[in-house]
DNA sequence: CATCATAGTTAGCCAAGGCTAAACTATTTG
DNA sequence: CAAATAGTTTAGCCTTGGCTAACTATGATG
């Protein structure tokens, strides 16, 4: 029963070198809690861009909107907003509708630009623009401003081509 | 007190139109909801992939290098594999190495070649390696096929440039 | 101006994914 | 072969982000 795979605890001395390696250690935990990281913030960043959307959109911002848009039921919203007016983003009065405070206008601001700089970049790359929506929505909270830039340059050289 | 901003609860009439438009409302939500279900299958597919690139390159895979790999405690793997197991993803017996079933290694080819493709078309954009390592971990999962192709073709393209 | 549809809130539930501390097992080593 | 060390598991805690159901407030309309 020895060729059960279940076998060894400890790593085997004879481990054979292979095609590309894996990263080292520390590195390959940094990209994992990099990931982490931007999934922390990234349901912020879209509540508030998408409140900052409908104030210049639709004049307010309602929760029953947000709801809707997000595809979200009332209750998880009400909740988020109680989130979002402790870290200071939105101020609200029971029963109204949302504004965004400074802090608030300036993550929608960031969050809207970089949104545009990636959804631009994947439909100049050629990517359909119902298709570009979905992956710019998911993309754009793991795009490094490095990255970002390229893409932006990227755009640019494209639409005087 | 009238121009206290939080004011009406119903939509103004007088919504004048503006620069580019919200999308749809049913189209929007289905964009957050692609985001939703990308961060449900997410983390299952990064600890199927790592798996897969231990047992390539290091012969076994041990929750404890499991863990510094994805700057976690072992308590968390833990929980995870359990998680893993009951999905028919992976076997493992007690205090013993862990292995891939036949649906865990598909998922493990299949993620670690949607993460080569976007890692590469990132370098061949320009990008750097470190970077390209970190953006490439967060965005594989928002990666649409019809996006990823696009993706591959570039880099194909750029390779005899 | 009373009613009622619409909008917003609250309470209570759940699963996922982290953590620490403590208990347990396997392997190596003295 | 006993002890020490390294690896694994379990218990119990926490936050986030969903949900439903029940309740409350607003404002449009008859
Ligand atoms: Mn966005
Ligand atoms: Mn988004
Ligand atoms: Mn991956
Ligand atoms: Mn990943």
């Amino acid at each position: 029963m020895s060729n059960d795979p279940h076998f060894s605890q400890r790593p085997s001395k004879t481990s054979l070198q292979s095609g590309d390696a894996l990263p080292p250690i520390e590195q390959h935990a940094r990209q994992y809690e990099a990931v982490r990281s931007a999934h922390e913030t990234e349901l912020i960043e879209d509540y508030v861009e998408l409140i900052g959307d409908l104030l210049l959109h639709r004049e307010e911002a309602r929760a029953a909107d947000i709801a809707s848009r997000m595809g979200v039921s009332q209750a998880t919203v009400s909740k988020m907003i109680r989130r979002l007016n402790e870290l200071g983003l939105v101020t609200n009065k029971p029963y109204r509708s949302l504004f965004l405070t400074q802090q608030g206008q300036a993550m929608a601001d960031a969050s809207r630009q970089r949104h545009h700089i990636v959804l631009h970049f994947l439909r100049a790359l050629g990517v359909s623009d119902t298709t570009a929506r979905i992956d710019a929505e998911g993309m754009e909270h793991h795009v490094s401003d490095e990255t970002l830039a390229i893409m932006q340059r990227y755009t640019e050289t494209q639409e005087n081509r």
